[in-house]
Order: structure tokens, then sequence, then C-alpha cells
DNA sequence: GATCGCGTCATACCTAGGTATGACCACGGC
DNA sequence: GCCGTGGTCATACCTAGGTATGACGCGATC
């Protein structure tokens, strides 16, 4: 996989970071502590509106979240997270928390939901669990994305020969069905080889695969 | 797709059925009553050994639970389902439950948990969720398991040269891999295309990605 | 001991895929 | 107007893939 776009590890200061969001101070600083003492980054805030205005991570990350926040709630931000893209993960932290809470929470795919007080060892258990599920899915947005950006270097004409040959139909089959010839056909296809930088159609048609190209029949037409 | 196997709809006398497993007969009585209001098929049992030793559906289902049960508890029912390969989808009904308790059981994969008093209706919603999900799942292992048959179907030599095909390895690289000669690898790939009903190449890799076959993945391209 | 399935390989022939060279056209930007 | 990009296609040549026919060895089974 070479690597066009995304994140290298040159400076890796710090391998992970806990965004703490609680409107009490003294908590902040209490987890703060916690997670400082076993050497992961943090980065504090009293409000979603400050996490919202702040800049995200570029680095696995996860978010520790009180559900009972000023303006809107944790559960709240949560939905408001996941519509942006945004998609660390997330442990809840209660002090009045019900069961429907908490199971709304797990649903909408939080890590953990902690009572308060929790030990330690808990969030900690917690945050480990949240920042490698965050590591894996970098992991996997990062070899999406290099796919991605080379799909986007082809042509119009080159992805609509893409997605006909790993759908298995044979040049002449493409040739015939968008009215071209052959070698036409065979020239666009070796672009498309070079371009997304494959040397068998295995690799290709997994790419394909990757990028969810379903090639819907009967959307090309003319033109 | 062929069908070697599965279930057929031949007599969907109903479409999805209940598995109610709780103590208290009344509450079966009255679940009973809610789910046959709305068309679905019941099972009861007033403990987890019932259900163990009964035959599951081979339909879409899911399971109603109460957490607290004569011998295990609930949450250890599902963790022993899941050990089993039975993967219906859970919904716990619990009268005095707490926080870790669903969150346990949500991060173990149940679909909702639900405190007594529910709404009838929050309960036909978390059974319509639940029923959803097992009858994708029931759809996706009905295909896998289809592909499996065809894979069976294979000789030792035939998925060796499957996996190095799929690899995107030339019949060339392929018999100076496992020492043939290259006319050899052609009559084995052939068979392989017959034998898992396919004709292009693409839907091979395909079938070969639905098996997880990794055969040593070897990465082409690197420019 | 005959049969069968599997694996092996050769010859022969055909189709499919890949690439190089050269050419022409349309379009948009400098 | 010139040039670059994309698209089109032809000829030519080579490699890769697919299949049919025929053949032989081996082990398990009947």
């Amino acid at each position: 996989m070479t690597r066009p776009n995304q994140a290298q590890p040159p400076a890796q200061s710090s391998s992970s970071v806990v965004i703490i969001v609680d409107d009490d101070a003294s908590i902040r600083a209490s987890l703060d502590s916690l997670f400082r003492s076993v050497g992961l980054e943090t980065r504090l805030f009293g409000s979603p509106a400050e996490l919202l205005g702040g800049v995200m991570p570029d680095k696995p990350a996860c978010i520790v979240l009180d559900v009972r926040l000023p303006g809107v709630s944790g559960l709240d931000l949560q939905g408001q997270l996941t519509r942006q893209g945004i998609r660390f993960p997330i442990i809840f932290m209660t002090g009045h928390g019900d069961i429907p809470m908490s199971v709304r929470a797990m649903k909408a795919g939080a890590v953990d939901f902690l009572s308060k007080p929790f030990r330690d060892q808990d969030m900690l258990d917690a945050v480990t669990a949240a920042l490698e599920r965050d590591a894996q899915r970098r992991a996997e947005a990062a070899t999406k994305e290099d796919i991605r950006i080379q799909y986007e270097s082809l042509t119009a004409r080159e992805r609509e020969v893409m997605g006909h040959v790993t759908a298995g139909l044979m040049n002449k089959q493409v040739a015939g069905l968008i009215g071209l010839s052959e070698i036409t056909v065979k020239i666009h296809r070796g672009n498309v080889m070079r371009k997304m930088e494959v040397r068998s159609l295995a690799d290709l048609v997994r790419k394909a695969e990757a990028l969810g190209i379903s090639q819907n029949r009967k959307t090309t037409d003319q033109t």
C-alpha cells in the first residue's frame, strides 16, 4: 500500500489522546492526572461547545464524556459528533444515570457507560478498549482513503470500464455495452490498472469491493 | 446462486419466531399474547435448560430473556449461547437491573435491555429490530454457507490453486510455486471455476473474499 | 484384479488480455 | 493559434488463459 496521504508517525510525542469533556473542573483534573499517569495525552473541555470548536487530534483518540453537560446532554453530543463524521469512541460517565440512558448510549455505539463513582481501573480499561477500537478504525479508514484517492484519479470513462471489468465482463462485452471498440476498452483498462496501482485483476476486484463499487445496472446510457 | 442447502420458504406458517424465557408463567403468558397479537410465532421456556434442550427454529427469530433466571443468569445464558454458535438477537428484561448489568449485556451484543415494567410498544419495537437483524444475519449466513459448500467440493489441490489464483498470481507463477506444469494448473483452475460456479475471475475473487481465504496475501502493486 | 477418482503432463488450438505505435478529433486554457 | 488532456480506433505482436484429447501413475474400493 503506497501512501499519498494520511498521517505518518514522525513526531508521535504521545501515541494516543483522551479527550475529556466534563463541566466539573475537579473531575477534569483528576481524570487528566489519571490518564497522564499511564502515558496518555489529554485534552480537557468544560463543555461540548469547546470540544466542537477545537481541532480533532490526528491520532488514535477517544472521548470521555459526562452525560450531564451544560447546554446539550452527552447523548445529544454523541449524535452530533456522529452526524459530523467524528467517530471517536465514546465512554460515558454519569452520576445520575439510569438503564434507558445507558442502553441508548450503548446502542448509539458507546464503548462503555460508567456510573460515578467508578474505579480508576475500570476507566483505564474502558479507555484502553476505546483506543484500540479507534486505532483499528483509523487503520481501515486510511487504507480505504488511499484507494479512494486512486479511484478519484480515474476519468469518468476509466471508472465506467473499471466497474464493468470488476463485475466480471470481458473486454468485448464492455465494449458492446458502452459502445466502444475492444481496443479502446483495453486502453482504459490498462490505465485503470496503472492508476489503481494493481497488477492483477484479483487485486483490482478487491479494491473495487473496498470502495463498494456495485456498478448499478443501466445508469450510464449514452452521453 | 444455486441452493444445495438452506431453508426454502415453502410452508412458512409464520414469518418469525420470538423465544420467551422467563420463570414467571404469567409473564410468559402475557408476552405470548402480546407477540401473537401482532402475528408472531412464540416459543415459551421457563428456564435456560429448557431452551438449550429444545430445537432452535430455522427461521428469523429472537430471544426475550429475563436477566434473573433459575440456575444461570440471563447474562450467563447469553454467553453460553454465543459460545454454542447460537446467534439469535437477545432482548433482556429485568425487574431489578442496574447500569453495569445493562452495559454488560449491550456490550455482549444484546439488542435491547428493558426494565420492568415496560410498555408493550417498547417491547414490540425491540423485537421488530431484533427480528430484522436476525433476518439480515440469516441471509448473509445462507449465502456464505452456499459458497462454503462449493468450496468443500474442491480437492486439496484445487483449493491450493484457487488460493494462489485469487491472490492474483499467473498460472505459471502458481505452477512454479507448487511445483507443477502450467497446463496442470490450468486444469485445476478450470475445475475450480466449474465447482465454484463462477464464470469470471472477478466472481471467484469475491467468493474467496467471502470465505476469508487469505493465502499469504502477496501485496502486488508498489511502483 | 478391475474400476474409479485424483493428479499429472503433453500436444494442439483457440480466445482473451496487454501494450506499443501511430493517428485523428474535441475541448479548454494560455 | 498552440498545446495538453482525454477519448477514440487501427495494426501488429506478444503473453495469458481455457479447453479438448489422450495418456500414465497411484491409491482406495469393490
